[in-house]
Order: structure tokens, then sequence, then C-alpha cells
DNA sequence: ATTTAAATTTAGACAAAACTAAAAATATAT
DNA sequence: ATATATTTTTAGTTTTGTCTAAATTTAAAT
């Protein structure tokens, strides 16, 4: 399977978790920011492979084939970033693009060398699931942090939006993947909370506290 | 720089340490196992980028700009290996093919995370010498253990033949980089030496000994 | 039910990197 | 010194993945 391929079955996974009965051709190209008639070209071949069912004008979803790689390659970018973060110390902001090249590399024992070398991580450092060797999935149910008890203790796993300021917001208050919150108050008008971290108060604005998973 | 490009200037590189007056097009056409008439194409592509001198029928050498990127590609290659067998444990010979594919990654503070997480290496598994962030190379006087005198204290530091079959050898001996060596006779009729590695006494034919370097 | 708008596909073209076959330049041998 | 062999280059083609522009299909709106 070539680079361009695997990435276009990454995109077309990502998109069938919202779509899950045909992802539009332009949503492809949207993602990829490439053009409709590329995606046309790719989707015909990835047909020919079997890895997508692909009806004219229909939109296209994954085999069950497909489904297997792309959660591969999904893998590969996952376990990357958490050997990025926790054995590079790269921040949260800065392992995206390059575990987008290094997903690429061809070589089963390496990546199942790296998830041993790791201990064998079901999150990455954004919070979400990575799929064992056999392409199974940890689910755990995500809570946003504007949406949990009071004087309550929860863990950081992960994030929503993961621009790079949102991942430097965090970093500069000592924010992490791990990281305990107790909401000590709710402010009723703007939905402002006033949360222990780090065994410290700090106040948290309501767009924050939507953008931040916990557990 | 794309891949292709880097893995000329790679060649071109290790073919010009044997021949550094200038590089054959069929050298390496032959080594990258590919056709003489592709090689000058892509020679041309290099001369526009001004990274080799070529000179049409006259061979190729590198510029200083060149042979600087040259020696970053070997400096990502056998960073990379040096990760593969100390952290994730892969033996000697399996490390080639992935780190060929590893070292495209475009990272520059990527290789050196990696460089100071390795405890910044100056030689590889083969004890191929790895250059710094600035291109500058430790040289170390390699000698052949079957070069060395009688009664001393050497230390593995590479291979010459680096051929799968010799390295599961030495996996099989447990002869590996570091491992210390003491000569303690050689038989005049046939060059075989009487050796103390790992506190255990073995022989080694002449052409083991020809192709192990020590230090 | 038509018309209009949006989404998608087709057709044809291009750049990168490879190839084959033929031509040109250099090296070798008598 | 000339003929032969080897090496290298040129010219033209192929494949992959992209593009533009035009044509077609589906969806939306009056």
């Amino acid at each position: 399977m070539t680079t361009s391929e695997e990435n276009y079955l990454k995109v077309i996974y990502h998109l069938s978790l919202v779509s899950p009965k045909g992802v539009n051709t332009n949503a492809i190209a949207g993602t990829m920011d490439t053009k409709a008639s590329s995606v046309t070209d790719m989707l015909k071949k990835l047909s020919e492979k079997e890895l997508v069912a692909y009806q004219k004008y229909q939109g296209v979803t994954l085999t069950e084939k497909g489904f297997h790689s792309a959660k591969m390659i999904v893998r590969k970018h996952r376990l990357w970033e958490v050997f990025l973060v926790e054995k590079l110390h790269f921040s949260w902001d800065e392992v995206h693009d390059i575990a987008e090249e290094l997903e690429h590399i061809k070589s089963e024992s390496l990546i199942n060398k790296l998830d041993k070398f790791l201990g064998f991580p079901d999150f990455d450092p954004h919070g979400d699931p990575i799929p064992n060797a056999d392409g199974e999935i940890k689910k755990v149910t995500k809570l946003l942090l504007s949406d949990v008890e009071l004087n309550k203790e929860y863990r950081c796993i992960g994030v929503k939006d993961s621009s790079s300021d949102f991942l430097k917001y965090l970093d500069k208050q000592k924010i992490a993947l791990g990281s305990t919150f107790v909401v000590k108050e709710k402010e009723s008008f703007d939905d402002t909370l006033l949360v222990e971290i780090n065994s410290k108060e700090i106040t948290i604005s309501n767009k924050i506290a939507t953008n931040l998973y916990v557990h």
C-alpha cells in the first residue's frame, strides 16, 4: 500500500466515525486539502483493491479489510505520538506532523516492538484510544470537564480541540495527561469553573472546560 | 528534498569515500539497483539544485552543500539503527531496511531529540561513526581482530561484512558491540585464533577474524 | 414538475521518477 | 591509429498522483 492510499484510508476511517452510512467525496477532499476529482480517482483504486465499497455518486464505506488496515495506520500514528511525547519529550502540539510521517513506516515487528517498549499504552497523548495488534480498541466513557459533578476527582484523559493554541495553553497551566481535577465551584452566570489542579486552585473558562476530556 | 533525491545523495556519499575524484554513473546504478539512464536524469536534477558537481561523461562529486546533506541522512540512518537495537532490541541484521525508511523522516528536532535520548552515541551498531548535528565525524582507528597483538584487551566496535549470516553467527556466539576480546593464541597453520570472550575461551576462524573490527 | 444549485465524475494534461532502445562519447585493444 | 567495447546520455514511454475544465448526476427550491 502506498503512502497516499494509506492517507486516504485513514481519513475515510475518521470520517466514517461521524457518518457511518457513507463518506462524501467532498468531505474527503476537504479534510485532505485536495480536489474532489483526485478523490474520485483514488476511490476507484481503493475499490479495485477491495479496501472500500464505492458506488458512483453514493459516497464510500470501508470494507472489513479496509477497516482493519485503517486501524493499523491509526495504531502506528498514536504509538509514535506516545513515543514522541513520553520518550523524546516533545510537547502535545508538536507531535502530529511528525507522527503523520512515521505512521507510514512499513514494518509490523517495528510497531509491535515499539508498543512493548512503551508498555502497551491504551491511549495516546491526546486521549485517543490506540488499537492493539488485533485492531481492538479500548472504550472509555469520556466526560467533558464542563459536565462533571462538583467535589469529585477526575483525571485528564485527552482533549477535544487539539489546536496548537489550546495545547500551548494547557502546557502553560501545567495541565497534562493524567492531571487530576476537582471542580470546587461552578459560576452559574458564565459557567466558569473553580478547579483544583496540582493542589492549586485556578479558574477555568467554559470554553476550556468544554474541550477537556476527563474520566 | 524528496526521498529519491536523498537516496541518491547517500549512495554518492558512500561511493565518494572510495573514489573521491568522481563517482561513475554505472557505479551508482549498480548499488541502487536501477538503470544508468535513470541515474543520469537524477544527476541533472541534483546538479540543478547544486547538491552535486556534474559534468557529462565525467562522473559526479558532492558539493559542500550536498556533502552536508548526505551526512545528515547518514546521521539519521545510524541514530535510528542505534534506537532499533538498543531500545527495541532488534538484532543487528534486522535493522538496516527499517532504518532505510526512517532516515527520510523530515524533522531536525526529532533527530536531535533522538540523539539526546540515545546519549549522543558516536557509533552505530555496525561500528560506523555517527555524524553529529554539525556533521562532524569521530575518527577511530579500526583494527581487524586478525591483526591485533596477543594478550591485549580489545573491544568490539563493528563489523566489516554485515551480511545477515555473519551477524546471526555473532549473535549465536554472544558477540556484540562492546564485547571484549583477548587473543590468547594464534595457530600459524591456518591463522585460527584462540580468543577469550565473555570470560570463555572459543576458537575463531580467520574468516571471522578478518571481518570483526576492534579497538 | 421544472428549474437551479451543488456535488460528483469524466476527460485530458502534467510532474516525478522510473524504464527501453538508440545514439553519442570515452576507453581499450590490437 | 583504427576498430571494438564499454559507458553514458538522449529521446520517447509508463505509472502514480495530482490538477483543470467540462459534463453528468443528485439534491434543493420554487
